[in-house]
DNA sequence: ACCCAGGACTGAT
DNA sequence: ATCAGTCATGGG
């Protein structure tokens, strides 16, 4: 503790009824949080600076202006977990998915960060999105604390020369970026209208952004606007889906495993899928399952 | 040295 | 409508 008057914060405590903070926040659905060394996390809600630890059953976060609310809408708390658990496929698979991190949640987080995010994620591993994160914080974001910068608003991103955003790692993402916060600068695309509107006229709005493919667009839906119908298919997810629900078949096309996926997994697809994403990723059983078979040589 | 990463865009069929 | 080529950069 320092003996320095602290600003004025919140302290509250849920109970979250099962959140693993660690299998959340390292989930690939959110960039700009990080550890500390006492295992708590730091990051950010709505555009708050805060810090996040869970002791026992009870959730706590501390941080200026942060409330109750605003945390269990960011963790996906407040939804009907039950129900959409139950709308899952009796499925193996995906069993075995949920039973590796039952914590595991779905988080709602600004769209204009999350949109930017997922921009820049293209061919990106998920180590240096966050990393493009935090440069694109330092370097154009409004410095809210000692070492600490707000996202850049679209309209700061829109009048940085794209020379700044190259600097920031983007590669060739610079461009995109560029483009999307202009179009979103300028009012051309609205992402508080997109809220009002149904899934699929929002993805259609999206994809209207520059850098916005369907995969980037049901990202942004499913982790900003709460879609869980919404099913990102990357090449993890191409990977789980083709070997595992395709037995390993090399021909079928991504628009058919929409389909499927769309179909199997239901009107909460989007939630089956992140416990898919994790599992492939951080389990070494999950990995041996859906090894590719060897090509001859 | 080589391959891969939470892809999208472009131009040729 | 489908399909290969291309786009930067860092990690393993």
């Amino acid at each position: 503790m320092t003996a320095r008057a602290e600003p004025p914060q919140i302290s509250l405590s849920l109970a979250p009824r099962g959140l693993d903070l660690d299998a959340t926040l390292t989930s690939g659905q959110a960039f700009s949080w990080k550890r500390t060394t006492d295992g708590r996390w730091r990051g950010w809600i709505d555009g708050r600076p805060c810090l996040v630890w869970r002791h026992d059953e009870v959730l706590r976060a501390v941080g200026p202006d942060l409330t109750h609310e605003a945390v269990t809408r960011y963790f996906g708390l407040d939804g009907p977990l039950r129900e959409i658990f139950a709308s899952f496929p009796d499925d193996p698979w995906l069993a075995q998915a949920r039973e590796f991190s039952p914590g595991l949640r779905v988080l709602r987080q600004d769209p204009w960060e999350t949109l930017c995010n997922f921009i820049c994620s293209a061919l990106k591993q998920i180590v240096q999105i966050a990393q493009i994160n935090a440069e694109l914080r330092r370097a154009l974001g409004e410095p809210v604390g000692p070492e600490l910068h707000a996202f850049p608003t679209a309209a700061r991103l829109a009048h940085a020369t794209e020379a700044q955003l190259r600097a920031c790692k983007l590669g060739f993402r610079a461009r995109h970026l560029f483009v999307a916060a202009r179009q979103i600068a300028q009012g051309e695309v609205s992402l508080e209208q997109i809220a009002t509107m149904r899934t699929f006229e929002a993805r259609e709005a999206l994809m209207r952004i520059q850098g916005v493919g369907e995969k980037v667009a049901n990202c942004v839906l499913l982790f900003a606007y709460g879609r869980l119908e919404a099913f990102p298919i990357d090449v993890w997810v191409e990977r789980v889906l083709r070997q595992l629900y395709f037995k390993g078949s090399t021909r079928v096309k991504l628009a058919r495993m929409a389909d499927f996926s769309r179909d199997h997994f239901g009107p909460h697809g989007g939630y089956a899928q992140q416990f898919l994403f994790h599992w492939i990723r951080n389990d070494p059983k999950a990995l041996a399952a859906a090894k590719p078979a060897k090509k001859a040589r």
